[in-house]
DNA sequence: ATGAAATTGATTGCTTTTGCTCGTATAATG
DNA sequence: CATTATACGAGCAAAAGCAATCAATTTCAT
């Protein structure tokens, strides 16, 4: 039996069982103890199973949210930008919510709070599941992989017939004249389309943002009411948005 | 038997009966008491379970548990029935899933495959990001906290405009008279709406939800194509469906 | 066909897990 | 309250599992 089969087969055992040692599969599957293991191991290094004492279980479905290494550039930063944002929300508010992590860490200083909020990332939606007077809606649409959002007609449609109060989105890159720019052009878009449907925009980013340009376009600065950034940005990043009349915060 | 199959044996005894005495565990896992007694010590330490004299009960007070209690009641009948489902699904359909501890059981057995999908349920989507081919459409609405499902205007929607091949659902209650129910008539609503797009219906549920009638009904009966279940439902309970053309699936 | 590379299975020494025993602690019962 | 049965924890020896290595086999490209 070839290796790709003898890796299907395990994986089909495991969807149907969930546990399986490795003796069993060495049985089933008519081969070594040691071809076994080297098999788990391969399929445990590609996250496909987790590896245990005896065998073999399925990865835990853990609601891990997608973002772990990039989370912890300037996440010190990153959490005070969040709990600034947070405090400037007014209770009973419509709140937008993109995607990013930045974003992410507005939740803790939210979650009390009594809001109604749509958003179009669900690692927000989920870490919000639970927040007792916040009353979450998704944009719906389709998922994309990397970043957890949803995207699309679907997604746009949604937002065209919500009305914002304060749309709060992360961006990659600040530029004065090029404007607030990402990597994906539909997620842009997307961004797009909410701020499009809000009173007023903030930007939540840390200051390695500013001067990049990325090829996406999410809007030109002067849509923007107020970039939140941390005090690592100087004022010669920020006084070109400011000469277009967007507020700088640092926190 | 390796550990983590123990340990889920153990919790899944936990779901079903509250609380279980060593002796009958060792007994049950044909282990040693020692055994027994450091995996529900580990358990215990985890939170999943609580320690008492004499064996182990269901951690009390906590809000989020009875979810995973949920979770864990005929979890081994539920993941062979997810298994069976994903063995059943033509590659490249589009299939529409619901919401529910059963459904999630599918997932293993379809992130392989190359399909199109659209979900109620935020954590299904969660779960299936990084599934190379599966193309994922979450259909947007507002979040439920209990069940991370989306209901409302908004997912019916976006539904609407799908056309789906096979829509698998899972329920709270089957009755031949009383149709399909489930606790929440917003989800119950959602889930009819999938249902209407979908030329083919087939209902994920053990075998323990035969019998019983819920507030909100989902659809009648005879709108179901199959129902897969474990070989735990007996004749008598399944009769009655069959009379009404709906086939019953027993793995 | 031939040699290189990859894969497999067996062996060995080492680590983890398991089950047993015994003294102590805990709960139940009269 | 004292007694008794049961459960618990610690330590330890046996068993099971594991990593590393190496020889045999298969696969593949030339």
């Amino acid at each position: 039996m070839i290796r790709a089969e003898r890796h299907e087969r395990i994986l089909a055992e495991l969807a149907r069982r969930g546990t399986i040692s490795a003796q069993e599969l060495a049985t089933l599957l008519d081969t070594s103890l040691a071809t076994i293991r080297r098999d788990i191991a391969e399929l445990d290094a590609r996250k496909a199973v987790t590896r245990t004492h005896g065998g073999a279980s399925l990865p835990q479905g853990r609601e891990e949210l997608p973002y772990d290494a990039k989370m912890m550039a300037f996440l010190t930063e990153k959490r005070r930008i969040g709990a600034q944002i947070g405090s400037m929300i007014a209770p009973g508010s419509m709140i937008g919510l993109g995607g990013g992590t930045t974003v992410l860490q507005i939740l803790p200083a939210i979650r009390r709070m009594r809001l109604k909020l749509v958003t179009t990332a669900v690692n927000v939606a989920l870490d919000l599941r639970g927040a007792q007077d916040v009353e979450v809606t998704l944009t719906g649409g389709t998922l994309r992989p990397r970043t957890a959002e949803m995207v699309g007609h679907i997604a746009e449609r949604t937002l065209r017939d919500i009305h914002i109060d304060v749309a709060v989105i992360g961006v990659d890159g600040i530029d004065a004249t090029a404007g607030f720019t990402t990597y994906d052009s539909s997620e842009a878009y997307v961004n797009r389309v909410m701020l499009e449907q809000a009173r007023e925009v903030w930007i939540a980013a840390d200051h390695s943002k500013f001067g990049r340009i990325l090829p996406a376009l999410i809007c030109p600065a002067h849509q923007v009411r107020r970039i939140i950034t941390d005090t690592g940005a100087t004022a010669v990043m920020t006084a070109p948005l400011e000469a277009l009349g967007v507020e700088v915060l640092r926190v």
